[in-house]
DNA sequence: ACCGACGGGACCGCCCGTTGTT
DNA sequence: AACAACGGGCGGTCCCGTCGGT
C-alpha cells in the first residue's frame, strides 16, 4: 500500500529532470528507466504511458518551482521587496534550480509549440501562475498605496517574466552568468520605480 | 550545374520551416521527404545525413532572420530609430516570422540543451550576431554623442533580447498579442532613456 | 474451505466466456481480471498458468454445452425425436449459447489449429463426445427398429454435426438467422429419412 | 519498379499460409519475417501495417480458393455436374488446399469474431461469393429445365456450404479423411435430388 | 486468500542510412 | 540526380508470471 505510494513519488522526483532536460519527445523509456532504477513494466504498473508520467512529471516539477516562489513573496514585508525576492528566486534557476534542467515552463513551452497539447495546456496553466503572483502583489502594492495607482499589473507580470526567461535562455545558451546578473539589476530597477514618489 | 544549386536552395527552403516548426528531433526524414517533394536517396544526394541538412537549413533560417535585422538597422539613420527598428523587427517574429516556428535561436537553444552540440554552437554563434548587432549600434550612438557615454552595450543587447524573447515564447504560449505589445513598449521606453538628456 | 470452490466456481464461469469470445491468445490476463473481478494475484492462487485456467475454463464450458445436449436427448422418446430436439438444441446456440460466443468446440478447433496441442485435445474429446452421443442414439434408433438397418450411425453424426456448425457459422458471420434455419429443415429431413418404412 | 511488383506478389504468397494458419493475432512480423526472407524495415515499405499486410494477403488468399471454385463450374456442363465438381473443389481444401491452413474463409469468421471488423467485412464478401456461386448455378439449373422449379437457390448454397466447412473442421480436428468423405456423398445425393424427375 | 509491485521479454511501428537501379 | 527497396535497430506498449506483503 504505502510502497506504492513511495514508489511513485520516487519516479516523479527522479523522471522529472529527465524530461526537463531532454524534453518530453527526447526522454526515452530506457532514459527513464535508467533514473528510476526501474524496468519497463514497473513503470507502467504506475503510469498507463509515457504522456501519463509525463504530466505527472510535470506537475511535481511545477510545484517545486512554485514553491520556491511563494516563498520568496511570502517571506518579504512590502510589495517592492516581494517582488524583488520573486525576482531573485526566478533567476536561481539559473545557477541552482529545483528540478535540473532550467525552468520547466520555459522548456515545455518552446517544444510542445506544435505537438502534445496536452502537455501544452498544463505549461499555459503553470505560467498563468506565476503571472497571477506578480499581478497579484504589484495589485496589493497598488491598494496598500506603496505602487503607483497607474501601474498595470498585468504589463509587470509580462515584464518580468519576459526578461526572467529570456535571460535565463541566454545565460543557458552561453554558460555565463553575466546575462541573468544583468536581468537582475534591470527587474530589480524596474519594480522601484514602480513605487510612488514620496516627495 | 545550376540545378544542383536551385536544388539545394529548394530544399533548405522546405526543411528549415519544418526542422524550426517540429525542432531537430521531432521532424523525421519523412516529414523533410513531405516537405521538399523529394524522397530519401534525393536528400541523400545533397545532404550526408540528417544532421548536415539541419545545420544548413539552421544557416538558412539564421540567414532569413538576420536580413531583417539588418535590414531595420541600415534602414534608420540615429542609433535610437536604429534600435526601436530593431525591436520592431524582432518582435514581428511573432505574427510574421520569416521562417515558421518563431525564433529560430530561442527554439534551439532550448532543446539542443544537452543533446547535439553542433546545433547549440551554431546557435550561440547566432545569437551572438544579434548581440553583436546591438551592441555595435549602442556603441556607435555613444560615439557620435547621441547616446549617454555610462550606458553599457552588452547590458542593453543583453536586455532587449531577453524581453524579445521571452514576451515571443509567452505570446506563442497564450496566441495573444499583448505580451509582445508590452515588450514593445517597454523596450522603446528603455531605448529612449539611453539617450543624452540635452538641457 | 468452501470459499475456495466458490472462488474457483466464479473464476471459471466468468472466464469462460472471456475465452469463448476472444479466443486461448486473444483473452488477456487482463481481460480476466476485469471479468473475474479478481487481481492476478487472486487468480494465480487457483490456477497455475492462464493455460491451466483456459483448460479448466474449456471444461467448464464444455459441461454447459453437453448438459443441454444431454438434455434434449433425455427429454424426448423415441430416437427419431431424440435427433430432432438434439438438433435444435445445437442451433440454439446460435441465439442463445450457454456460454457467450457460440460453440466452443468449433472455435477452440479452429483456433488451436496448430499452436496449443494440449486445447487442440480436448477439443477433440469434446467433439467426440458430441459424434458419440448422436452415434448411440441412432445405434439405439436400430436395434429398437425405429431406423433403418443400413443407416451408418457415424455417418449421420458427421453430417449433423457438420452442418450445425457450418450453419452457425455463417449465421454469426452475417448476423442472420436464416442459414441456422434452412439447416435445420435440412437436418429434420434427414433424421425422419432414417426410419423405417412402414409399408 | 518491376522489382516492387515481383516482391509484393512475393510477399503475400508467402505470408497468406501465415496468417492462415496462425490467424491474423497469432501471426507475428517476426513470423512474416522468417516466411518472407524480408527485415521489417522491407514489409514496411511495401505495406503500411501488419493489418493493411493481412487484408492484401487474404485478399490474395480468396482469389486462389476462388479460381478453383470458378474453375470447377465453368469445367462442367449441367447445373448437376457443376455442383458437384464444386464440392468436390471444396472439400479438396481439406487435403490439398491452395494456401495451406485450410479454408480462409472459415478461420477468418471464426477468428474475427468480434475483433478486426475491417477483416470480417472481407470474410463476408468472400463467403457472399461463394454462395452466390451456388446459388446462380442453381438457378440457372431451374431456368434451363433441369433442376426443379421448387428449388430454393439460396438454401441450396447454405447447406453445401455448411456441410463443406462443418466437416473440413471435422477431419482438420482429427486429422481424418472420413468425415470430408461422408460430406461429399451427402452433398452428392442432395444435389442429384434436385433434378426433375424424368418420368 | 488476495492484492499490488515488479521483471523481463515480445509485440508492432517507425526511425535513419545504404544500396542498387533507372 | 532521383527513386524505391531494404536492413538493422530503437521507440512505446502490453504481455505473462513471480514475489513480498496484508
Amino acid at each position: 500500500m504505502n510502497k506504492g505510494i513511495k514508489t511513485r513519488a520516487a519516479i516523479l522526483e527522479r523522471s522529472a529532470p529527465i524530461f526537463n532536460t531532454l524534453g518530453y519527445a527526447g526522454a526515452s523509456l530506457q532514459d527513464l528507466v535508467r533514473a528510476t532504477g526501474l524496468q519497463k513494466g514497473g513503470l507502467y504498473n504506475h503510469y498507463d504511458s509515457k504522456e501519463t508520467l509525463a504530466l505527472a512529471a510535470f506537475d511535481y516539477a511545477v510545484e517545486q518551482f512554485g514553491a520556491r516562489y511563494q516563498a520568496a513573496v511570502d517571506g518579504a514585508d512590502t510589495a517592492t521587496n516581494k517582488l524583488l525576492a520573486l525576482s531573485k528566486a526566478m533567476l536561481r534557476n539559473y545557477e541552482d534550480p529545483p528540478v535540473a534542467g532550467g525552468c520547466i515552463v520555459l522548456n515545455t513551452a518552446i517544444e510542445s509549440d506544435d505537438s502534445n497539447p496536452a502537455l501544452r495546456e498544463r505549461a499555459r496553466v503553470a505560467m498563468t501562475k506565476l503571472l497571477a503572483l506578480i499581478g497579484y502583489t504589484v495589485k496589493a502594492g497598488k491598494a496598500s498605496g506603496e505602487l503607483r495607482s497607474d501601474v498595470d499589473p498585468r504589463e509587470i507580470a509580462t515584464l518580468l517574466v519576459a526578461i526572467y526567461e529570456g535571460a535565463l535562455m541566454l545565460s543557458k545558451l552561453y554558460g555565463e552568468r553575466a546575462h541573468v546578473q544583468r536581468a537582475e539589476r534591470h527587474m530589480a530597477a524596474l519594480i522601484r520605480s514602480l513605487r510612488v514618489v514620496n516627495a
